[in-house]
RNA sequence: GGGUCGUUAGCUCAAUGGUAGAGCAGCGGACUUUUAAUCCGUUGGUUCUGGGUUCGAGCCCCAGGCGACCCA
């Protein structure tokens, strides 16, 4: 491909490729490195404007200063030469002028490509319009860029080649670089509060002999050397409460997982999940770990606990409405839907209100469907669900009063489920029983069910002590706080189908 | 999996079925305080791929790729 036959096929791309790889050689016909090792740089770019942006137009310092970063824009003016230049916590102007530099070095900077990676030492000054610069003494090339940026006024529109390319859309689009900062800051706040709750952190397996912990369908993988199918962890669930058993008391996990379904503007095949266990609480304490988590990450993230969501403007801070699950269902069905009403009624409700149910589906799981369908979008402002039936909470504890429900809870917030929680299951032969639940249902063609963890249940036996349980999506979340319509934006390299080459 | 929309220069976008264009980037020139600098000139195209209809296809038809959105 770089190796071109003379004939006419050649773009404006390799034409640019081949200019600026030109100019590679050029520079070390000089005698020049054009990728050095290394750049002694005294001040980012945030610090000069902190300590200088006050300074009157027109002004020189005797302010020294060694800058390094990726040259934005470029304005020749004659014998001078303007340069944006950009490091990670800001923009500053270089000032070149060639009655500083001389005839070298003003030609080396007058031949610099948008993209390049520089570093400049010289003194801090403004403009006459009170543009805060560095005039330049001396440059040196950090990394020749040999493609061209994106267009540096509209940068990059086309999503695919934004989440294929993230480090062009970063480059050159701030609101990436602002999502990702978000991002960042929530996830720190997470293991801030964590931490500060007395919460030890923790890595668990990524490669699991059974998939459990969540419904869903799992990616399956092998191991060469031991010659075994393993799965990638659909929950992070499991592994934390044998942490619990093993006397940790509090623990959490940031922590990928991988779910082998479908993709939409919600749902990417790897997401980052925070799980949190507890011993001696119940849900309810999740509950609360939950909204400080959320609140503490927005403030955070955002400085201000107030979000818009669906339109309005909604303090996070405020208290958070609470709902039961089967209440609010029968609420919206206009019909009472309970897990103990014989599935044939709560059946004809569903198909009363054309919500397709599958076969195998008891009363609880039909319920769900009704409520996910009628109520679930219209829970914009922070709810907690609660009291989820037993047939969709393998895991979950059932309730004191009603058996047929669990002590758990879901946050939804701007329609979306957020972070789910439970007082866990802690009873080795009711989990063994609720786990032949699940594979008899796997065996009935239910590919999302489990299957019976005997490591799991040798761990109960020994004694898990009551324990409340938090699960939040992490790309949800930070969704919701960066305002990002699809979850492609709040993951830096979203799965994708390969390029067609 | 189904439906709708999109796919044109490195990037952002135009183009009744009739010679594929513009802005930015690039190249040449002017310019010592610019701010997306400006001004003059200019290079750059497998119009996503493969078929078809037509005197003639970026545009119409069929199949496929990739993406977005909606639905399941």
């Amino acid at each position: 491909m770089t190796e071109d036959d003379g004939s006419a096929h050649r773009g404006g791309l390799d034409h640019e490729r081949e200019r600026r790889l030109g100019r590679v050689a050029e520079i070390r016909a000089a005698g020049v490195q054009p990728y050095p090792h290394r750049f002694d740089r005294t001040h980012a770019l945030a610090d000069i404007r902190a300590a200088h942006g006050g300074l009157e137009p027109g002004t020189e310092t005797d302010v020294r200063a060694s800058v390094a970063g990726r040259v934005m824009l470029r304005r020749v003016q004659g014998k001078l030469v303007f340069v944006t230049l950009r490091d990670r916590s800001d923009e500053l102007q270089l000032f070149v002028s060639h009655a500083t530099v001389g005839d070298g070095l003003f030609d080396d900077v007058a031949a610099l490509d948008l993209g390049d990676w520089v570093g400049a030492t010289g003194t801090v000054m403004t403009t006459r319009k009170g543009e805060l610069s560095v005039k330049v003494e001396s440059l040196v090339l950090l990394a020749k860029a040999v493609r061209p940026m994106p267009d540096k006024w509209h940068g990059l529109t086309d999503t695919d080649t934004r989440y294929r390319q993230r480090y062009a859309d970063l480059i050159v689009n701030e609101d990436a670089r602002r999502t990702f900062a978000v991002r960042h800051a929530a996830v720190a706040s997470f293991r801030r509060t964590l931490a500060g709750e007395g919460f030890t952190e923790v890595e668990t397996p990524v490669l699991h002999a059974d998939a459990g912990g969540a419904h869903a369908r799992p990616f399956a993988t092998h191991h060469n050397a031991l010659d075994m199918g393993l799965y990638l962890r659909i929950a992070l669930e499991l592994h934390l409460k044998r942490l619990i058993v093993g006397g940790m008391e509090r623990v959490f996990e940031i922590g990928r997982v991988f779910r082998n379904e479908g993709i939409s503007p919600r749902h990417n095949p790897e997401f980052t999940m925070m799980e949190s266990y507890q011993a001696f609480g119940d849900y309810t304490d999740a509950m609360a770990l939950a909204a400080v988590l959320v609140r503490n990450a927005a403030r955070d993230a955002l400085g201000t606990t107030v979000v818009e969501l669906g339109g309005e403007q909604v303090d996070l801070a405020e208290p958070w409405r609470e709902i039961t699950m089967m209440g609010a269902a029968s609420e919206a069905a206009g019909a009472e839907l309970h897990p103990s009403r014989p599935v044939a009624e709560v059946r004809a409700v569903a198909d009363r209100l054309g919500i397709q149910v599958e076969a195998h589906w008891g009363s609880g799981r039909i319920g769900e469907e009704i409520f996910s369908h009628l109520v679930e979008p219209g829970l914009i402002r922070p709810t907690f669900v609660t009291q989820h039936p037993v047939e969709i909470s393998p895991l979950a504890r059932a309730d004191q009063r009603d058996p047929s429900v669990t002590e758990r809870f879901e946050l939804f917030i701007a329609g979306r489920e957020i972070a789910n929680g439970y007082s866990e299951l802690n009873d080795p032969v009711e989990q063994r029983a609720r786990f032949e639940e699940e594979q008899r249902a796997k065996e009935a063609g239910d590919l999302g069910a489990g299957t019976v963890d005997e490591d799991y249940l040798r761990a109960l036996e020994y004694g898990l002590p009551p324990t409340a349980g938090l699960g939040i999506g992490v790309d949800r979340l930070v969704m919701l706080l960066a305002g990002a319509a699809s979850i492609k934006d709040v993951i830096l390299f979203p799965t994708l189908r390969p390029e067609a080459d």
